[in-house]
DNA sequence: CATGGAGATAGGTATATATAGATGTTCATA
DNA sequence: TATGAACATCTATATATACCTATCTCCATG
């Protein structure tokens, strides 16, 4: 007698470690940003990413910063200009699964 | 002049409909749930998912319940039992991008 | 070394989420 | 119709998140 599927589940720490970093793309701002910086395919600076996602300065700084603590993003300071850049491939496969699916319903 | 990338970027409305989808994914329980629902790949009864998720009943009712509020799972009652399944092609897209990235690092 | 542009952080408030224990509901069967 | 198994929901508490305004730091340049 044979289960219907021989390959484990996914181990709970693996879970437990990817679930954070999904979360945190998991915001539509957020989104925004990695998709902006994916498209560009180079660094942008904060003022170029606040034009692009059209928000407060603010808060694009806050969720700059949560994309880097998540390690999405990494950022590096070039004189006047901080440039962000994406830093986690995963985040770049996840967006191009969000964009084949996006036209759908 | 032309500028580095044609394609538009997502629009924000795709973003704010997709995000809270993604977010509803992004926890280790229901993670799980959604590995062992496309693994199977039939409808499992609540039971056979508490035993698979190694988790409290309760919780795992509630995280059903999230997942099936968000169209992630649908249920369908047969006699005693509760069966579910995925309902949302997008969800088991995920756990592939997951299960690709999840040996690696 | 004063100034302004670029970016980061602080602090407050409102809202959402996670988890747990206890209690409800539904259904098959005795 | 009483009982138990299978699920669902309620309530409470702790914690996290979002967002806003205001303020602060960093750096190039005059």
């Amino acid at each position: 007698m044979i289960a219907r599927s021989e390959t484990p589940l996914i181990d709970m720490e693996t879970l437990e470690r990817i679930a954070p970093m999904i979360r945190t793309v998991a915001h539509p701002l957020r989104l925004r940003i990695i998709d902006y910086l994916a498209r560009e395919g180079e660094p942008r600076s904060v003022t170029e990413i606040i034009n692009a996602a059209n928000a407060e300065q603010a808060i694009v700084s806050q969720q700059l910063r949560i994309l880097k603590d998540q390690g999405v993003l990494s950022a590096r300071r070039e004189g006047n200009y901080v440039r962000y850049q994406i830093a986690e491939p995963s985040a770049l496969a996840l967006l191009e699964c969000i964009r084949k699916r996006s036209g759908e319903k």
